[in-house]
DNA sequence: TCAATGTTTGCACAAATGTGCAAAAGGTGG
DNA sequence: CCACCTTTTGCACATTTGTGCAAACATTGA
C-alpha cells in the first residue's frame, strides 16, 4: 500500500465512520465510484486503519460464557459474574445472587409458576430481592423445609420474599424435605394441604435453585436428615450434589434409593419441562455438583462466578 | 442501561463486528427480531460498547488537510507531510519532495504536458525521482534558467530527470529567466528555438513548482538578476514571493513592471488552466509566499510540511 | 386499581451496502 | 516494444441495513 492509497483510505474512513456520510455521498464528494468506496472501506478495516473494538466491560464476561456454552451444549445460557479476587464469600454470594435475580426478572412472564429451592444461595437472594414490577405469578417451594438444619430462611420465607417483590402470590409447603419413612412421605404427598403445591409443581414454568456442595461424610450439613449409615451410602453411591434434596452422581442420575423414597421434592426430570430452570452457584468447591447437574440436563440457565467458570473450562471432559 | 441489556449489547456486538454474522443470522440465533438487532447495535455504538476508531497514521495528517481545505477553498488538495521536530532542513526537503513526487505520479496521465520550475525544492525532487512506469508525456521548463545563480540543477536538468523517470520526452529552454532588456526578451520569445517550448506552454496540463522565500533587499539571492534599485522596488511593491521568477504580492497579483517585461516565463494566469498545478513548500518562512500564491489562485495542489501547515491554520485571514 | 405517559416491538418499505462478472488499465519480462 | 498476466473499475443485481409508524407493553402517579 503506497502513501497515496493510505491517505485516501484514511480520508474515506473518516468520512464514513466519523462523519457518518453514506458511501454514496462520499463517492460524489470525491468523485470515486461508489463500489470503490465499499472496497476501500473493506481494505481500511483489513489494514487496521479502521479499528473496531467491542469493549468487554468488567461487568460482563461474554467470551467466557460463549466458551462454556460451546463446551456444555445442553445449557441455554451461562452467566459469568466477575468477582474480585479478595472478595469475601458473602460478597461473592451477593454478586451472583443479584445477577440471578436480574436474570429471573428478564425471564419472568405474566402467568408464570415459579419453583423455588432453599439453601444458602437462595436465602441470600431472598434477602436481596427488591420491589419489582407487578406481575400475575405464583411462587412455590419445590422441596420441603430444611427441618433441623440451620439456614437463613425457610423455603416458605423465600417464596414469600420473591412473591412480595412481584406483588404476586406465594404458596407454602408444610413438610420437611426428608421425612422419616416412605410411608410418611406417601401420606404427606397424598394430603389435602399438599394438593395446591403439587398442582403448581405440575404447571411449573420456571424454577430457580442453588447448587449444593458435594457430599462427603465429613460434611455434616445433612446429619440431621440422614439415618444410620446413609451418609456413607451417599458416598458409596458417588453422589456429588443435590438439587432440592434430590442427590445425583456425576452423570446427573438420581441416587441412593433409601433417601429418594423419603424425599418430599419435585422430581428432577420434571425440571426439564420448564421454560427455564435457573441454577446459581458460587464456588469452585461445587465444581462436581455443577457438572452433575449439567449432565443430568436439569438446568437451562447457570449463573456462576468467574473463577468457577474458569475452573469449569479447565476441567477435563 | 441495566446489567442484562449491557450483556446483550456486548454479545450482539461481538457477533456482528467480530464474527461478521449478518443481523439476520444473529436475529435467528438469538431469537430476537432483526430490527431490534439493528437498534441494539446503534445503542452499543452510542454507549461506547463498540468503539470505532480511524487510526491517523503518522505518515498522514488528514485532519490538518481538511481544516486547510476549509480555510482555503480555492485549493483542491492540501497534502501535509509530517516531519519530526529535530529533522534537518535537507531531510525535510526530501520528505516533502518525495510526497510531491508521489502526488505527481498519481496525477500524471498519458499525454500530459508537464511544466517545471527550478529552485531548491525542484532540484531536490529531481534528485529523488526514480524509475517510474513508462508514460507518453512531455516535460518542459516553464521559466528560463537560473543564470549566474548557484542552484543544484539547471531547469533543463530537472526536466531531463523527470522525463527520464517516466521514459518520456524532455524539452529544454535556451534562455535565462530574466534577461537584460524588454527587447532581448521579445527577441528570444519570438525566436525559432523557443517555438517548441511556447507550444508546450500553450498545451500545458500539469505544472509542478517550488514556492520561493519572501523577497527582502537583505536577501541577495536574486542579486545577479536585479538592476539598479530593483530589489528596493520589489520591496516597495510588497512582493512576497515568486513562481518561476514572476513576483507577486500578498494578494497574488504580479508586481514590479520593470521586471515583468524582462522575464522569460509562463504567465501566472496560464497556470490556472492546468488540470493540476502542484506547489511544494517546506518552511514557515515561506508563509507569506504561500498565502500569496494561494490568493492568486495559481495552484491546485499544495504539498507542505506539518509545522508550515499549522502556521497556515494559525495565520489570520 | 386505573388512566396517562413513555418505551419497546413488529412490520412494510426505503435506503444503503456488497458481490460477481466482464472490460479496462496497469505492470512485467522476454 | 509487445504480449502476457495481474489488478482495478464500472455495472447490474442481490443482500443487508435502517426507518417511520402503529400497536403492544411497561411504568408511574393519583
Amino acid at each position: 500500500m503506497n502513501w497515496n492509497e493510505e491517505r485516501n483510505l484514511i480520508m474515506v474512513s473518516k468520512m464514513y465512520y466519523e462523519e457518518a456520510l453514506t458511501q454514496n455521498e462520499i463517492s460524489k464528494q470525491l468523485g470515486i465510484y461508489r463500489t470503490t468506496i465499499t472496497r476501500m472501506l473493506q481494505k481500511a478495516r483489513e489494514e487496521g486503519i479502521v479499528r473496531i473494538e467491542v469493549v468487554e466491560s468488567n461487568r460482563v464476561k461474554v467470551d467466557l460464557e460463549r466458551r462454556l456454552k460451546e463446551k456444555f451444549g445442553s445449557i441455554q445460557e451461562f452467566i459469568v459474574v466477575p468477582v474480585n479476587a479478595e472478595s469475601t464469600r458473602s460478597s461473592r454470594l451477593k454478586a451472583v445472587g443479584n445477577v440471578a435475580i436480574s436474570l429471573l426478572d428478564s425471564i419472568l412472564k405474566e402467568g408464570d409458576n415459579v419453583g423455588l429451592a432453599w439453601g444458602e444461595t437462595m436465602g441470600t437472594m431472598a434477602n436481596l430481592i427488591e420491589r419489582k414490577r407487578k406481575i400475575d405469578a405464583d411462587f412455590v417451594p419445590i422441596v420441603g423445609g430444611p427441618g433441623k438444619m440451620r439456614v437463613e430462611h425457610h423455603v416458605n420465607t423465600i417464596a414469600y420474599n420473591f412473591a412480595k417483590a412481584y406483588h404476586s402470590r406465594a404458596h407454602y409447603i408444610d413438610s420437611a424435605a426428608i421425612v422419616q419413612s416412605k410411608e410418611t412421605r406417601d401420606e404427606i404427598m397424598g394430603s389435602e394441604y399438599m394438593r395446591d403445591v403439587l398442582k403448581l409443581w405440575d404447571k411449573l414454568t420456571v424454577a430457580i435453585i442453588g447448587i449444593g456442595a458435594p457430599i462427603r461424610s465429613s460434611n455434616l450439613v445433612w446429619a440431621g436428615f440422614l439415618e444410620n449409615g446413609e451418609d456413607q451410602m451417599l458416598e458409596k453411591d458417588k453422589a456429588v450434589g443435590d438439587i432440592g434434596s434430590r442427590f445425583y452422581n456425576i452423570d446427573g442420575l438420581e441416587t441412593t434409593a433409601s433417601l429418594q423414597e423419603r424425599t418430599i421434592a419435585i422430581e428432577l426430570d420434571r425440571l426439564k419441562e420448564n421454560r427455564a430452570t435457573i441454577a446459581v452457584a458460587e464456588s469452585e468447591e461445587k465444581l462436581e455438583s455443577i457438572v452433575g447437574a449439567i449432565n443430568g440436563g436439569y438446568i437451562s440457565h447457570l449463573v456462576i462466578d468467574e473463577p468457577t467458570a474458569e475452573a469449569l473450562i479447565r476441567r477435563e471432559g
